[in-house]
DNA sequence: CTGGATCCCTCACGATACTG
DNA sequence: CAGTATCGTGAGGGATCCAG
């Protein structure tokens, strides 16, 4: 049988930092599949559901090279035996360098062609690309995203960010809608609270730079 | 003839910043072209030398989408005629992300297979992506690279730092060498000096984090 | 039903030859 | 020197099939 599917050959050959880390993370689908991570470890089938496009072979693939490359490792989540693929620390070392790409990226404007595939949860780590820690003061606060088929999370707290999906018990706003409605959206923010006072998500809202 | 050659054709079709840059630079040998004008213009054939193994016909057809992205732009260099590709402001607005790619490929130690290819300008880009601007104080200095087949500077000044290839008039500090023979060859830092004092020289060191 | 493996077709890549 | 034209090869993409 001789297993060598995980085994990406071509190699820049280059002795360069930047070819050497397109070696690993350059391949088609991959740096895609770093930042589905980045927000919360998923399923295969999640994966499958979010790469629209990638085909089973190739994803099984690319989950192989970033094992052996140290950048994702299984796990066994919950009792049921459920597999799921979330990132390792030198996997996670990505974020700066992928944040820094999103912020690229957010600079044409928007330019959703339609029909493109969308999740919320994208959204909310290209929030994480526009926040700004010298814009959050004392800050701390949790903000809860209820949208339909959608819940997240972000976190401001010693002018650190975090997201997450799922509900956050503690969290002191709650807005009805996702990241794009909030930013994005026809509605004032003010109209989507749910829980929380207008003024301390105004204070939230002000924290990133929204046209860098 | 319907030219159709310089179109990528092959989008992620999904609606997020990331995947939108992926789309415009995440072509093999497209950020590896980025890199090598981040550090200055180049002309065709050196570009081909550069990216050893990539083909005329790939790299006119990446030159092309990338003219059609606003990331480079042809310009006729000197009296002579000779066309050289610049980078747009566009285009050097990557300088972030490369460099955080860089940080990356920097944290697994060199791995420096025998047989890759090398460029010493490379190693320029390389140490702007270590510069730390709270390390250099007050710093203000120019350092020249000689070594043979290369010559480079390095300009730190207003906490900024910038690179070139060539050679730099105002340099204080001259090295009898490579950026590489500075920070990891053999020698000790002053057994290369030509020019300048061994303290200054120990100040523009300082100023990066080797291993982040 | 999840988590893949196998097959096959297409197209992007890479090397070479050729042209203005 | 600066590309264009041609063509063989292999990676990518989609469907289907298989094991737990």
């Amino acid at each position: 049988m001789l297993d060598c599917s995980g085994m990406s050959k071509r190699r820049y050959k280059q002795n360069c930092a930047l070819a050497r880390t397109i070696d690993v993370i350059g391949e088609r689908w991959t740096l895609l599949l770093v930042r589905d991570l980045l927000v919360s470890p998923h399923r295969f089938n999640e994966l499958l559901e979010s790469l629209k496009g990638i085909g089973t072979n190739l994803l099984a693939s690319r989950l192989q090279d970033l094992e052996s490359a140290d950048l994702i490792e299984r796990r066994e989540s919950g009792g049921g035996g459920v597999r799921v693929y979330a990132l390792t620390e030198r996997g996670r070392a990505l974020e700066p360098a992928i944040l820094a790409l999103i912020r690229w990226g957010l600079t044409r404007g928007p330019e959703n062609r339609v029909g493109d595939h969308h999740r919320d949860d994208w959204d909310l780590l290209a929030l994480k690309a526009l926040y700004q820690p010298n814009r959050a003061g004392d800050l701390s606060v949790v903000v809860q995203f209820d949208a339909p088929g959608f819940a997240g999370w972000a976190r401001i707290e010693d002018q650190r960010m975090s997201i997450g999906v799922g509900t956050a018990r503690d969290a002191e706003i709650v807005i009805d809608g996702s990241v794009a409605d909030l930013f994005l959206g026809p509605s004032s923010p003010a109209e989507l609270l749910t829980r929380g006072t207008a003024s301390s998500l105004h204070r939230f809202t002000s924290a990133f730079a929204l046209r860098p």
